[in-house]
RNA sequence: GCCGCCUUAGCUCAGUCGGCAGAGCGUCUCACUCGUAAUGAGAAGGUCUAGGGUUCGAUUCCCUAAGGCGGCUCCA
């Protein structure tokens, strides 16, 4: 999953192209043509012929067509992102000086910079590193570009380490793609020659510089708005092996309003943290006496729960899934055959020893449903068999990474292997992701995009490379039928197949991995799965994984995240609130949510000793999509006035009406408030 | 697992420069009986996460553990 928010970056304008004379700059010709350089779409660098991005006061050695880019286009923002790092990594070594660097490359919505400093930065370092960088953009230090040699560079950067071994990692010269970088390394270094650049003050003097590929703002004043975020750390190029850096994150934007405007957003996205929801709505909680990433579900959560369950049950049901259940342990023997064991171990919980056997909790149902395959003589008539649980499993997550919902240590997948012929696969899974799309929407998603995860040169994928070939091509074939965007993922995959993944953007625009479809040919074998064919003969069937909420805790944290808590009327743990004007009309209501509870409607009358006010601001907060009220003249008009999640009423409304317009609003299962505007 | 920060009432948080702890919300009780987002008054509620150390004395300082938060690594 992705948590990260979407820019809230304009579309690029188009600008024309200008063309910059051999020795001349591009802020020459720029100028020239009169073009913004200062405001908020001001332009910052330039695209050249070879499609690389340029300083704007770098002289062209030759004549060349370029495209001017503004700061707030996706190039310009990375620009001005890249160039708030340096200014960050000046600060931080202004104010400590013995502190090292790493890289500090643009990220999505901001920056970071990594630093081995002599201890840990605090959150007062942060203010400090702030008011210092303000001070250095308002000393509006130019970017001058300097090339240098290696030895050259190697001399300089002497006493930084970090950047030393970047410089022996790099590219030859010509080779812009260097093998040993990842992306954010390489935009320090580039693939060839090697450039500096100095931060210059307005008297020309060197204040600080780095090695660094660019290209850059013209000069510091250029960062109209930015903001440091947090620190963390980081292992030096993402190992765990390699020394833990001192990460800071910051934000940078073209205006004080996009970046207040992104601070918005990321308020309103802590508002929807499903953790803080859960405990607000009394959904669910991680009692520490569990143990950490073991979630109960409060009866509330239980609700929620089970609709989601009975509704993904009644699908699964009505397209061909047998329902099968298999324990939450098994003996080591088990998950030796299935192959998980020595790959998954560290990720199981340890064995339990009894009776002479290693027992592990599940961390994976497949095994077991082969044992339902193989009990007994199958034949191809039966294929493709679907087989269904809510299963159960525990995985030993490390404790740094337990999260929420999102990440537990207990969860239930709603799991499903799918037996079937190698002539059925391609079929099976054209099916199968049309299901998963449309049972998804179901439940209101309804952005969706594919990754397609798959083997690279890695030892650790097992399996005749025509048989990866072949299901590589029946899953990329799907995920074309289905009309969704198609991201590749080489080497993503799992060890013993491929897979698509779908990946759903939810209300704010986050991106979280749903479902997952997975080939399997390696299990059938391990396990001996055999049907008999219409030839007679016994054949091997070719097995899919799938879970389409990936576990059912995960998809109510998505959800609850989705809709703010405020669940579809279906959904809703508690769908109506019957609330008095005063005590006298508690019977009544009574009377109305009895009528309610007979079309299975979930209602509750407060007939606690709150004012009506009051009972309302309740509701409110509890997100209740339909709010009853009635007074003493609802009661003799056999009426109820009707509150909705938006505030809108509907006052005087017979009671049979609005049990039929409640029951008949949360059968269909619309995943919107209701609202006056349902009711017309 | 690693780095940093955090843990005080059911919740959100004050506070004690080391001398037996406080607010708001919630809960309970009483009064009020009210027409679309907070009626008023009162009460109960805490081994200050746990264990060890320093000290005459620890919620406060130190160590360890557990849990949480933010990242990194990982995510079958």
């Amino acid at each position: 999953m992705s948590s990260a928010l979407p820019s809230s970056t304009a579309e690029p304008q188009l600008r024309p192209k200008l063309t910059v004379a051999a020795g001349t700059t591009a802020r020459a010709a720029l100028e020239a043509a009169g073009t913004d350089l200062n405001g908020p779409s001001g332009v910052v660098v330039v695209r050249d012929s070879a499609d690389q991005l340029r300083d704007l006061d770098v002289p062209f050695e030759a004549t060349d067509e370029v495209e001017p880019v503004a700061i707030d286009s996706p190039d310009g923002l990375s620009v001005l992102r890249h160039s708030a790092a340096h200014v960050m990594a000046q600060a931080v070594q202004d104010l400590f000086p013995d502190t090292l660097l790493g890289i500090g490359p643009p990220i999505e919505n901001g920056f970071y910079y990594d630093f081995l400093p002599k201890r840990p930065f605090t959150p007062e370092d942060l203010g400090a590193i702030e008011k210092k960088m303000t001070e250095i953009i308002k000393a509006s230090q130019r970017f001058s570009r300097r090339r240098i040699s290696d030895d050259e560079a190697r001399a300089e950067l002497e006493a930084e380490k970090f950047k030393l071994e970047l410089i022996g990692l790099k590219g030859q010269p010509g080779n812009t793609t260097p093998t040993e970088l990842n992306a954010e390394e390489a935009s320090q270094v580039g693939g060839g020659v090697l450039t500096m650049y100095d931060n210059l003050n307005r008297d020309g003097e060197l204040v600080w510089t780095d090695l660094c590929r660019g290209p850059h703002l013209p000069t510091t004043r250029r960062i109209p708005a930015f903001k440091l975020m947090r620190t963390a750390a980081a292992y030096w190029r993402g190992d765990q092996k390699n020394e833990q850096l001192q990460r800071i994150y910051g934000t940078a934007w073209p205006t004080k309003d996009a970046l207040k405007a992104y601070l918005v957003q990321l308020e309103e996205a802590a508002k929807r943290d499903h953790r803080k929801l859960g405990a607000e709505l009394d959904l669910f909680s991680f009692p520490e006496e569990l143990g950490s990433g073991l979630a109960v579900f409060h009866p509330k959560g239980g609700v929620l729960r089970k609709e989601m369950e009975d509704y993904s049950r009644r699908r699964h049901e009505e397209s061909g899934y047998e329902f099968v259940n298999t324990p939450h342990i098994s003996k080591q023997t088990l998950f030796e055959t299935s192959g998980h064991l020595p790959y998954y171990a560290d990720g199981m919980f340890p064995p339990m020893e009894f009776e002479g056997s290693n027992y592990y909790l599940k961390a994976m149902n497949c095994p077991m449903h082969n044992l339902i395959f193989r009990s007994r003589g199958r034949s191809y008539r039966e294929l493709p068999l679907r087989l269904f649980e809510f299963g159960s499993v525990y995985r030993y997550e490390k404790s740094g990474v337990v999260h929420g919902l999102t990440r537990v240590r207990g969860m239930t997948q709603d799991d499903s292997h799918i037996y079937c012929s190698k002539a059925q696969m391609a079929g099976e899974l054209k099916n199968l992701l049309d299901f998963v799309i449309d049972l998804l929407r179901d439940y209101g998603l309804d952005d969706f995009y594919l990754e397609l995860s798959t083997r690279d040169d890695s030892p650790k994928f097992i399996g005749e490379p025509a048989e990866w070939a072949e299901a590589t091509e029946a899953l990329r074939q799907a995920a074309l039928d289905s009309g969704l965007d198609l991201v590749p993922d080489p080497g993503g995959a799992a060890y013993y197949g491929p897979k698509i993944s779908v990946q759903a953007r939810d209300a704010i625009g986050r991106t979280w991995q749903m479902s997952t479809i997975q080939v399997d040919f390696q299990q059938p074998k391990r396990f001996g799965l055999e049907y008999t064919g219409a030839d007679g003969e016994r054949h091997q069937p070719v097995m899919i994984h799938r879970a389409l909420f990936g576990s059912v805790e995960r998809f109510i944290g998505v959800l609850t995240e989705h809709y703010a808590g405020a669940f579809p009327a279906w959904l809703a743990p508690v769908q109506v609130i019957a609330i008095p004007v005063s005590d006298d009309q508690v019977d009544y209501l009574y009377d109305v949510a009895k009528a309610l509870k007979e079309r299975r409607i979930r209602v509750e009358v407060d007939s606690g000793s709150d004012r009506m006010q009051k009972k309302i601001r309740t509701a409110q907060q509890a997100k209740v999509p339909f709010m009853l009220i009635a007074g003493s003249q609802d009661a003799e008009n056999g009426a109820v006035s009707f509150r909705y999640r938006d505030g809108e009423q509907r006052n005087g409304v017979p009671v049979e009406q609005a049990v039929q317009e409640i029951a008949d609003f949360v059968a269909s299962r619309k995943n919107s408030s209701p609202s006056v505007a349902d009711f017309g």
